[in-house]
DNA sequence: TACTTATGTGTAACCCGTTACACATTATTT
DNA sequence: AAATAATGTGTAACGGGTTACACATAAGTA
């Protein structure tokens, strides 16, 4: 692999000059610019990035934290994110973290020891102090970390709200709610979005809400226990769409019709929802739109700008489909 | 951030020792040994990797060249290799190629400027002479590139037969194929594997197959078009998977009933299979266990063993669910 | 014309580890 | 006791870039 020093003597001029021209700085006089380019091309040059990194102290890399790329919201959200950094020179390392503290400690560890530029994370458990230690532009995706760290994400509240709303609109007159598990924002806020709208109806009461774990297997089995406990629930409102399958699941098994004896509704809006029979509704995200500002910010952050807005709250859209067509 | 020269001061000994006391080679007396682990202790220290990497010309960095991560065949495999790898001590750098080649090139562009130890690729495009340009290891995942390129993948055609026969053995008279897109080599060996059950077949004609592009969307319309031109079609066999959803899709539209009217299995094993209704029977892939073993072959190379096992073929396993039972 | 400014190029220090080599001391072997 | 081997530690070169600084020349200005 040729190296500067080949290019400097194959063109006949030093280091410094060849590395003006590559970086496209200083002084160059257009004839030793133009050998200095033959060069390059001759011999195939590529420059170096490690060198590169160590005297710059950056390296053109970032880090993505996701809790697991094998959960079907992440991987449209790492696309986001690596589209738009390839783009803008940039390579992403991609660390699953299972949501473990530890293992966010480890990725974060090595990220600092391999100068990258900046990480985009999405966890729950992270502290603001772990990140602060680091010294790297951070920002927060999908969930909020500390409000004076950039976030991208929707407003899950008044996602609740809606797809409760929703299951009134089409006639519903005893919601059940999946809800996500207990110490994890996202699924706190959803849930208290439904609550926003079924809390006073006078046939509420906290049997209504069963808690799952975003997972499928687990939602089948709380929702069986919510629909034999309550045989009037005619609408059930999922924290996410996983378990708005597994809901699915369950009301089968017991023999009950989706949409006709209950409606679900899901949360987020990834692809599967489509593949379900029936279709299942839910509150879409601009997943790929929201990530891809992340990485925005995250660059503009590492490239010096200022980031005045912290809380970037991103619009979600309620889709109709069979699973609540009554 | 500290860096080894501090070290050095604080435990008052030289850099190299601290370097050998970091690295655990070379002798250290014991008690300079423990000065020196107070040191790194104190002062927090963490080896700068970018400067390791300079000298050492290797980065404890591997690439991952994926078509897309979007698509549900690809996150287990990912985090089958990233697994592995965290735990090795290395990094893994996403890529998603959209089996582009211009992207493939720019991928491993930027992967030999930064000293990446080696890469795992998926990939149907790519040449096994551009990989020799880049003179890193490289091992093939889910479709060979070379035969002297070390490969992980499934037999394809054996998976084919084995889908097809299965079709026959719950009674289906007349079996449809949806192919993936031509020119696609594990496409091409599960039509192979299908062909080779049903070619003797007195009914059997090309019109039995059609090709869809592995995605869900236009497998639906193939499949309409495949079971309206011949309506004694009872069994379908999908090139994979989401293409499965599809015809699924493509049943229900045309008031046909799974598996009563007609069985249909898919191909790969994702998670997706177990979420449908009816519930898919398909060939199940190895995925994670696959790309770990992938993983391991790349750092056994990376180390620089020899790998002699170019071609490891992993079994597949036919999961029977509601989708084929008659 | 004398002086300032812009242009053009090279030398060498620096980024932060690793390791070859030199040198010193202690332990082991004849 | 002398010779050899093992142990312990420091100095400095090296990896491949970037850039401050020095210096030289050409162009512009008073």
């Amino acid at each position: 692999m040729a190296t500067i020093k080949d290019v400097a003597q194959y063109a006949k001029v030093s280091v410094a000059t060849v590395s003006r021209v590559i970086n496209q700085n200083g002084y160059v006089n257009e004839d030793t610019r133009k050998k200095v380019e033959v060069a390059v091309e001759s011999l195939n040059y590529k420059p170096n990035s490690v060198a590169r990194s160590l005297f710059k102290k950056q390296s053109k890399t970032i880090g993505i934290i996701v809790p697991d790329i094998t959960n079907p919201y992440f991987p449209e959200l790492v696309r986001g994110v690596e589209d738009y950094l390839i783009q803008k020179g940039f390579t992403t390392i991609l660390c699953n973290s299972d949501e473990d503290p530890e293992k966010e400690r480890l990725y974060l560890d090595v990220m600092k020891q391999k100068y990258v530029d900046g990480a985009i994370i999405v966890s729950n458990t992270i502290e603001r102090e772990l990140i602060d230690g680091y010294d790297m532009p951070v920002v927060a995706l999908d969930r909020s970390i500390h409000h004076d760290i950039p976030t991208f994400a929707i407003d899950n509240r008044d996602g609740g709200r809606i797809a409760a709303e929703h299951l009134l609109e089409v006639g519903c007159t005893r919601i059940g709610h999946i809800k996500g598990p207990d110490k994890v924002e996202n699924a706190d806020n959803r849930y208290l979005g439904y609550l926003d709208v079924v809390m006073h109806k006078d046939w509420f009461h906290s049997g209504y809400v069963v808690e799952g774990n975003f997972d499928q297997k687990q939602a089948v089995e709380v929702t069986k226990e919510l629909l034999q406990n309550d045989r009037e629930i005619d609408g059930i409102f999922a924290g996410n769409d996983t378990m708005a399958l597994g809901a699915l699941k369950a009301a089968e098994s017991l023999n009950l019709n989706v949409p006709e004896d209950i409606a679900i509704i899901g949360f987020d809006g990834i692809d599967l929802t489509e593949m379900t029979k029936p279709e299942l509704s839910t509150l879409s995200q601009p997943i790929y739109q929201m990530s891809r500002e992340a990485a925005e910010a995250l660059v503009a952050l590492i490239e010096g700008e200022l980031v005045q807005e912290k809380e970037n709250i991103f619009p979600t859209t309620l889709i109709k489909r069979q699973s609540t067509k009554r």
